[in-house]
RNA sequence: GCGGGCGUGGCGGAACUGGCAGACGCGCCAGACUUAGGAUCUGGUGGGUUUCCCGUGGAGGUUCAAAUCCUCUCGCCCGCACCA
């Protein structure tokens, strides 16, 4: 440093040690139910506590943390709780591997984490940590399950369920990506397994259409729960076996086809199917078939690349409409948990039904024409799946299609041939997981009463601490006879304990109600206390849970509400979802070395530092690039602050100034409220907020040498100090200490942008000519468009550019722009 | 294949309702202070044949005016993917 040290050296080991301890002590981010302010429940998505902080967190919570502190300082009620995602299998990964229980593991980790989040001066209230393995915590999870059970929406169901080898546990369809397991890769088998499931079909309909009530969700999140949910409306139509006589419910969407229906394809593993070919010839082929799919995986078998295969099963069905007679196959491409398991084929007007066709030479038969064409079934290249007039089809002949639907659906359901139905995609969500480390499900296995929920009042099922971890990978819980075996809370009789605990998603798929009220050990929360927090106003988190934890969260609130627990339809008013952060281009990872730890950068710079850059580097949607020497510039900004608030403070005193020289500072501090204020609030574009307060450091460091006013030197450090506060709260608390002040910066008001002290004198006018910038000329602010246009055409270039051109037509816009267009 | 997003200097990114393209930061260049500087400060920095011309992936179009609106097209990323 040059010279003697004027000013005093930043010292951000020590500020920042310094602030987050008082501010511990002082509580003061302590949040406290208050009727008479305006709440604002400010979420992040909680983190499983793997053991240490990574950059995609620090993001996460860095963001979190400025719209909370923001909002304080707008005048909110501001609830900022953090907590933990605590159940879950690299806890008994760790235990089985090195021998530690799950439970230490897990709590070492927190601690850890904790210490972690406390260095980054986030503002949680830590007196609402949760963690959703405490026996506090999931005591409420397992009541909640038994709610789920009373209301009919959680039940017990044998079924092919996706089976994770490696894990050794069942999958949610939502946890299966690609056909592999989401969290460890492997690949996902088929296993028929009774388990557990929450009816959350229930309620496809009004989570899909809910979703028009999320203006404040982003439309790419929207969109992917809509697909996931997946609603189609369409048909049941009743086709007849003729062998069997049995009905073949068949679900379709186009019933304006009926009529062009020449073959039915099941899915190979249909029930239907074995009673069809039994003691036919088709028997064995069919059954080696079947060998064949049931090999061929998830995968393979639904790739849109496999080609299409089938087999003809020898057996027949009647059309309900047309009474004509189609042969019955079978085929990789149909599935049996969509719709019926059963599609009809209209090989005209379906270009899946007519490439299958066309390979086995199954008839096609025209039914629905393009407006003003005669289709004809011999030269037709693909199928027509357009809409069009009805041909071929009975009295329905002649219609518009789109009115045939209606029509044929209409008619079926008068003479019980079919009835109007909707599909969905979306799958009960299944819960059992064959695992030790989550909370158990409170059900009992009584001989004499069956399935027995667990009492309330005998909640939690506490998880048994003292067991063994076998390598294999399956639950200890299998082999601890004094959980497994119980008394049957009905009969008092002997009773086997459920074994499986719950999917973690269960665990945070409420644990924002707890927050509310996390220490009741009566009951989950309580009512008025959720209900002034709830719905969380701003959610932020990784899009990686567009699907899972956003769609179950939304359904456990809906299903809450019906209980009239809850009095929200959405527990999620507004969400953010971040980008990753990237170095070199890829996301961080250990396989490619590019990581770079929080602790650090904690630890060279500091966590405004940190803070500083990862908000200022991009957008927070957007993905991030990691830059160390965009870090360095973040730090070099800081020190930048520092300096110049200890070089100005002395300048406070002087009495009086020159009357420009306040003008200007004070445009400028003024300017730069507006344009922090709208930035954060409007659209959280923090990247801009932190280069407007940059710009505004730099103005005042030119302005030092000015006779600006000790007042108004005052209002701009101490403005600028508040503006930058939620970003780096450690540094400004700090220098308002400095300055003399005794509350602290945080919990001062927002600085209110005085748009008289922002008005401009004189503005830049631009001066175009022919579109092109030719000129740029002071002129007064107020200055009518005709004086605008006066003066551009007097100006010495522009008269010059003019010279025997003629003007066709001037445009002008106030304070901006003259644009002469000329010939 | 369907749906969504993105494409702007050497780099990260600005430009909100069409109105000076490149704010802010990084990097780079020059200078100052210095025994020294990878510290700090000052100035410069899209490209070029430099009174001007060209520039927002490419080609057209609308307009007095287009990164922004429209059409086509290329490239990258994400989600869904035989859903009957």
């Amino acid at each position: 440093m040059k010279g003697g040290c004027l000013v005093s050296h930043y010292d951000f080991k020590a500020i920042e040690a310094k602030w987050q301890k008082r501010w511990e002590e002082q509580k003061l981010y302590k949040a406290v139910e208050d009727s008479k302010r305006p709440k604002y429940y400010c979420l992040e998505m909680f983190p499983y506590p793997s053991g240490k902080l990574h950059m995609g967190h620090v993001r996460n919570y860095s963001i979190g943390d400025v719209v909370a502190r923001f909002k304080r300082m707008r005048g909110y009620n501001v609830l900022h709780p953090m907590g933990w995602d605590a159940f879950g299998l690299p806890a008994e990964n760790a235990a089985i591997k090195h021998g530690i229980h799950p439970a230490k593991w897990t709590w070492d980790n927190i601690d850890n984490m904790r210490k972690q989040l406390k260095q980054l001066g986030l503002s949680y209230d830590w007196e609402r940590e949760v963690a959703t393995c405490h026996p506090g915590y999931y005591k409420w999870t397992q009541w909640f399950f038994l709610k789920l059970y009373e209301r009919g929406l959680a039940y017990r169901k044998k079924s092919y369920v996706n089976w994770c080898p490696s894990c050794a546990t069942v999958l949610a369809n939502e946890q299966v990506v690609d056909g592999r397991c989401e969290r460890c890769g492997s690949e996902v088998g088929k296993k028929n397994l009774e388990q557990w499931f929450f009816r959350i079909t229930e309620y496809a309909d009004e989570l899909l259409e809910d979703l028009k009530k999320l203006p404040g969700w982003p439309e790419k999140v929207k969109i992917m729960q809509e697909n996931w949910i997946g609603r189609s409306e369409g048909a049941e139509v009743y086709f007849t076996a003729e062998k069997t006589g049995e009905k073949i419910p068949v679900f379709t969407t186009r019933p304006d086809t009926i009529f062009g229906v020449t073959y039915m394809v099941m899915a190979p593993e249909h029930p239907m199917v074995d009673e069809l070919v039994k003691g036919t010839p088709y028997e064995e082929s069919v059954r080696e078939f079947q060998k064949k799919m049931e090999k061929l995986s998830e995968v393979v078998r639904t790739s849109t690349e496999t080609e299409k295969e089938g087999m003809f099963t020898g057996a027949y069905a009647i059309n309900p409409l047309s009474g004509e007679r189609v042969p019955i196959w079978i085929a990789n491409y149909v599935l049996l948990d969509y719709g019926t398991g059963v599609v009809m084929g209209v090989p005209a007007h379906d270009q899946r039904d007519f490439e299958f066709a066309k390979k086995y030479g199954l008839p096609i038969k025209v039914v629905i024409n393009p407006p003003g064409m005669e289709l004809s079934a011999e030269e037709m290249q693909e199928a027509y799946a357009d809409d069009g007039v009805l041909v071929n089809s009975g009295t329905f002949s002649g219609m518009n299609n789109r009115e045939a639907i209606k029509a044929i659906t209409e008619f079926m359901e008068e003479k019980g041939l079919g009835k109007k139905a909707v599909n969905y995609k979306l799958r009960d969500w299944l819960i059992s997981r064959q695992r030790y480390w989550g909370a158990p499900i409170p059900i009992v296995y009584c001989e004499k009463c069956g399935i027995v929920p667990v009492p309330e009042d005998e909640l939690p099922v506490l998880l048994p601490d003292d067991v063994e971890f076998s390598p294999k990978g399956t639950s200890p819980l299998l082999e601890c006879e004094e959980f497994l075996n119980t008394t049957c809370p009905r009969c008092k009789g002997p009773a086997k304990r459920e074994t499986d605990t719950m999917d973690t998603f269960m665990c945070s798929s409420w644990y924002y109600y707890r927050y509310t009220d996390p220490r009741n050990d009566e009951k989950p929360f309580d009512q008025e206390k959720l209900d002034y927090w709830m719905p969380v106003d701003q959610y932020i988190g990784g899009v990686e849970h567009a699907i899972l934890h956003l769609m179950y969260s939304r359904f456990f609130n809906k299903v809450m509400r019906d209980a009239g627990l809850v009095h929200v339809d959405e527990p999620f008013t507004n969400l953010l979802t971040q980008g990753m952060v990237l170095k070199d281009g890829a996301k961080m990872s250990k396989s490619l070395g590019n990581i770079v730890s929080p602790e650090d950068i904690i630890e060279k710079y500091g966590a405004d530092t940190a803070r500083l850059f990862i908000l200022f580097a991009a957008p927070p949607e957007k993905d991030l690039e990691w830059s160390d020497q965009g870090v360095e510039g973040c730090f070099r900004f800081l020190q930048r602050v520092w300096r110049l608030v200890e070089e100005l403070t002395p300048m406070m005193d002087v009495p009086s100034g020159d009357e420009k020289a306040d003008r200007e500072v004070r445009r400028l501090v003024h300017k730069t409220i507006k344009k922090v204020t709208d930035d954060i609030e409007g659209r959280f574009n923090f990247n801009t907020a932190i280069s407007a307060i940059m710009e505004m450091v730099n103005g005042l460091n030119s302005s030092k040498g000015k006779p600006v006013s000790g007042k108004v030197i005052r209002e701009a450090v101490e403005t600028l100090l508040l503006l930058l506060a939620p970003f780096a709260p450690h540094i400004t608390e700090e220098l308002w200490e400095r300055l003399g002040h005794e509350t602290s910066i945080h919990l001062m008001s927002w600085p209110v942008a005085d748009e008289a002290a922002m008005a401009e004198e004189e503005v830049e006018v631009v001066v175009q000519v022919n579109g092109k910038v030719r000129a740029k000329i002071l002129m007064p602010a107020e200055i009518t468009e005709e004086a605008m246009k006066e003066s551009a055409l007097k100006h010495e270039k522009i008269s010059s550019l003019l010279e025997g051109k003629t003007v066709v037509k001037v445009i002008t816009v106030p304070r901006k722009l003259v644009n002469i267009v000329v010939k």
